[in-house]
DNA sequence: TTTT
DNA sequence: TTTT
């Protein structure tokens, strides 16, 4: 197809710490779930309501990989930008799962931290070092593509992420 | 959360034609699939290669609502502008199930109609009334709040329709 | 012309306070401006480079006007969404002149608060009521219609306000 | 600046076909017009309004560049992104001018082609090869940096182009 | 004139 | 699980 556009623009704060892997290839891998709010005042019984949205983010950019190892850790907010992507994967009783995620590969994506967090101060408590998954058997290494998933990941460890 | 931003920006074409339905409070509630594409040359290979994704767009803003039934219909392009929600439905089996939409509600987002068709050219064959759902049951009348659904879709229903 | 968007996001912080007016109607408009920065190697020396945009932004947008009013302040960082519009007017020798700005006005845009500043904290000082400007003669009195101006702006007064 | 973005996207049509230029380092540099068009009620009159909006933009970005030359001609719809540059140059009086470009550099921005124009119908005609401007004197020769301009462009030949 |  |  000529012509399209997928494009996600987030500013939220992240859930956890961000998580480290590995691609067959070696390559970084960071994986983040930010959250989004919105809040509104319902038409019908006129009360304030909240809505917070949870994101998967995954990032295969090598050079936006490092800055979010880095730099971002939970709580932290974050301006993303980067593109849809649909992965189908098996969940243990054999059946199709579907996951949507926010995806910065080397082409499309661009991550801005936005609480400046100069002078160590009280965000700093807790900012430990991210998250690390250590290589099970193999089966949470995932091969990723320039532009997406070669290898489905592991339905099992999916299942017990989610919602992430 | 004070201070998020949640949004997509698609532009792409219509997989069918959209799909109309009521939400329990009468209002129209539009269902597009929308293609985007990607092409590149892989790294090893050399060889182009191409990822169409398909993404679930709903609409629950009146004035968008009336532009998307009255214009749109299969392999028509659009600019659409939404926003990123997951809903949690469960499945036959009784398992929950999460699928990401983009979602148009009545504060956020936007459709642009992007190819003219002026005077009834060719992409004018086929270009019938939309699908119209009737209800059944009533699995497949929504509840539509403001930010999203209060009521899940049929599961059965849905797993027809994947990847839509 | 049939479908086409205008559209610009910017994440940036205020030079100053936010200057107020009120149009020939009564309605308010504010007038931010905002800056973002590009840091980059340069390609030749090998230097880091950094050069500052300053964005003129106009809120016609009653909602919005009012939240900037009330939270914006010299120095906070925002998220601003609004659309480009160049405005033509007359200098002092009578020359044509055009200045692009970011507008947010009834139909399209949005503000998001990013520094959120609780508990009036040290960002505190300093932040007093936003600039008010008189009408004077009433040349700084503009007239704004829903999409942009109707009125153009004293020649005399921008000519002192540039770059802004 | 740590933490900000500047992003402008558009969709609309050429005003003409685009020009060619060369850097002083012989980089290719192309520069569009790019009309987007909204229509609304007028409040008061209830009447129908229109305002068409002419963007300048400066493509620096070689493969970008490429494509523009090759596929853009007068009248072409295209999505692109890119970010807001003011300039400074001076005009014959002396006087310093600034002119408000939508940049498209190394670093960021798109351009997708949004009417496929298959089969030589008939946006072919007068799709001529696109204009290129010969260097007189030097003056029209620009310095690009990475980020922006490093030598002014012109005045007197920015003076016969305005609006464009 | 902001910010780091 | 974030944030206000």
């Amino acid at each position: 197809m000529a012509g399209s556009v997928n494009k996600v623009i987030l500013v939220g704060n992240l859930g956890k710490d961000p998580e480290i892997r590995n691609s067959q290839s070696g390559a970084k891998i960071v994986s983040l779930t930010l959250a989004t709010s919105d809040t509104w005042n319902d038409r019908a019984s006129g009360e304030r309501r909240e809505r917070t949205e949870w994101h998967r983010v995954v990032i295969f950019n090598d050079r936006i990989a490092d800055v979010a190892e880095r730099f971002l850790r939970k709580g932290r907010k974050v301006y993303l930008e980067g593109s849809l992507q649909t992965r189908k994967w098996t969940d243990q009783s054999g059946q199709d799962r579907y996951t949507t995620e926010v995806v910065v590969d080397r082409f499309r994506g661009e991550l801005v931290l936005l609480d400046s967090n100069r002078g160590g101060e009280d965000m700093g408590r807790g900012y430990d070092a991210p998250t690390r998954q250590l290589p099970q058997g193999g089966a949470r290494t995932v091969g990723a593509a320039a532009g997406g998933w070669d290898a489905p990941m592991d339905g099992n460890n999916l299942a017990d992420e989610v919602p992430f």
